[in-house]
DNA sequence: GTGAAAGCGCTAACAA
DNA sequence: TTGTTAGCGCTTTCAC
């Protein structure tokens, strides 16, 4: 129980023996407005009183939180066991701290209310955000025209086509497609033609990126997809993949190579081609995406396309409170390199 | 750009034609209070108006925030890529939707001016507060010490004796000593003696935990420990394993068991002793502790402790929302159980 | 450079 | 049940 009521800034003007306006104007480091001497004063009340200003009221009146949303739809709550949106979600506290913002982080599922993504927004509880989108192109669309109508400065992670829906709003995301045309370019080099892509069946911006990319490539090299050889299953854990490369295996035909929607899904792949007495990659080559930090240790060791995730999401919130000092609001559009590392399993 | 003004209280009163407590009364659900045909109209009225309570103005005059805090004491910005970090946020999430409430991430660094890890609460932008801590114990404790004094609700992860430091706090934490006592009982049903116990150098209450009952559990069985086998180097990434488990096979005599501190640590031994031409499980076992998506997938399988943590996560949430409902202040210690997971790492 | 005062949108105490 | 009103702590004119 707190018995002392906490300060406010009134008793740090009364101790002081200044006005009100004045600490605000010391709070809000106005320095002009303010002589050397009253700055060292309302400096030492403060300490003294252990003073804080009271967000709420300052939101209030100002409207400016001081806090940047991060907004996630997902419908599985693994979301953020997933290291990729850990380090979105690093690199953008990491951003925002240095600038003395917060951020409330927010998921919702597609399975709740359609403004149910807008809430912190719609309640004035964020200055801008970070909007990381899953699901059906449509969704997501229908999701960033409801965002883009808020107004508030807004950065999309990973998403392309789809911006339109929010004129104004900035996009962040990794050059996908040079990620995934070295890694097939890679691939033919070595020898494969016949090569699969599996990913989860959850649609998802970064994926159609990888899978198109993948498409592309093959075709500029006049190879084939064999239909038999893309699978679209389960969710992104390891475990989903096992259903997939097992059928893939099992098959008179098998694939020389398979990409990997995403590392995890690769670890998943490799464990199952090995749990078949077959070797990676001599017998089939496992690739996969995002270089996570242990995929240079499993065994073995996986090739894979790394991306920047922790650079986004500290570009993601440098960009917003840009947006927000200058009200400039400008749209960038940032493309982070990827880069294809090549270790054992392909 | 917003043209029109969003629309407040006194809109919808107007709307509605009552008055600015019933819209009041309706967006706090107390239904006593309100006439079924006023509610209607209020809900007609809300629903064409798009209102929604202004958050800050709520907080301001109620101090109630309806946000939960995650507070996150550590040096690295890695600690979100750690997927049990991202499972107890996953939990806590998830709770604290269901039931109204946001989540505020904060972490701050030791490097940081000390009552960093407090501005949230100071701020007043949480009304209760979740606790996860890493570094030197009487660090942890000082900075409980901070939190306790705040007086609102807090969850504290993962910590056991230093709990006094904030006499009020509940906490929340999985039985690491039963776990690890278990890893070590089969290890040595397995024959193996001389077992090594690896883990970053940073100090942390779980790995306390996992080292204490590993030492008592050794001791049990009148094993010695060889101090050479004991070792606590570089962070939690795959990577700072490699040296360490170098060292460990470089001389003469070499250990047949390794428990590593984390998962993630243990895939970097593995890797670096199948480098070694040795093999795992015949030449060295290697064991971990958290029992992540990954673990299951990676060859040779990981023997492991499994760690509940989305479950932790939800708990915690779900104990601080109800102190906040009840202004009833029992503390509680939860513990989860863990659980070996036998695979063939070990 | 400084201070007085209005009022942001809401809740809660009280009156009716 | 319903309405009136004071005021939460702050920022921001505006006058001095």
């Amino acid at each position: 129980m707190n018995h002392k009521r906490q300060a406010n800034m009134r008793d740090v003007a009364e101790l002081a023996g200044v006005s009100i306006s004045s600490v605000s104007n010391y709070t809000n480091e106005r320095w002009q407005r303010l002589s050397v001497e009253k700055r060292k004063t309302i400096a030492e009340a403060i300490a003294s009183l252990g003073y804080r200003v009271n967000n709420p009221a300052r939101s209030l009146r100002s409207s400016r939180t001081k806090t940047l949303g991060l907004l996630v739809l997902d419908d599985t709550y693994r979301f953020l066991a997933d290291p990729l949106t850990g380090l979105y979600l690093a690199g953008i506290m990491d951003s925002a701290r240095e600038k003395g913002y917060s951020v409330l982080v927010h998921a919702s599922g597609s399975r709740h209310k359609r403004d149910e993504m807008l809430l912190p927004i719609a309640e004035n509880r964020v200055d801008a955000a970070c909007v990381l989108l899953s699901g059906a192109r449509a969704m997501r669309k229908r999701i960033l025209q409801g965002l883009g109508k808020s107004g508030i400065p807004l950065v999309v992670f990973d998403e392309t086509d789809t911006m339109d829906a929010a004129p104004r709003a900035h996009s962040v995301r990794a050059d996908q497609e040079s990620g995934a045309s070295s890694l097939v370019h890679h691939l033919i080099q070595k020898g494969h033609t016949d090569i699969a892509f599996i990913a989860a069946k959850s649609p998802w911006a970064v994926l159609e990126q990888r899978y198109d990319s993948f498409k592309r490539t093959m075709r500029d090299h006049s190879i084939k997809i064999n239909p038999d050889w893309v699978r679209f299953e389960g969710d992104w854990t390891p475990d989903s993949a096992r259903p997939i490369v097992e059928t893939l295996l099992s098959r008179p035909r098998r694939p020389s190579a398979i990409v990997c929607g995403s590392d995890l899904l690769a670890i998943g792949a490799m464990r199952t081609v090995t749990e078949q007495k077959l070797s990676v990659p001599n017998d089939v080559a496992i690739a996969g995406f995002d270089d996570f930090d242990f995929s240079r240790n499993v065994s073995p060791s996986l090739t894979t396309v790394r991306v920047p995730a922790w650079e986004m999401g500290y570009a993601a919130a440098d960009a917003l409170i840009a947006d927000l000092a200058q009200t400039h609001y400008g749209r960038h559009s940032l493309v982070l390199e990827t880069e294809l590392v090549i270790r054992e399993s392909a």
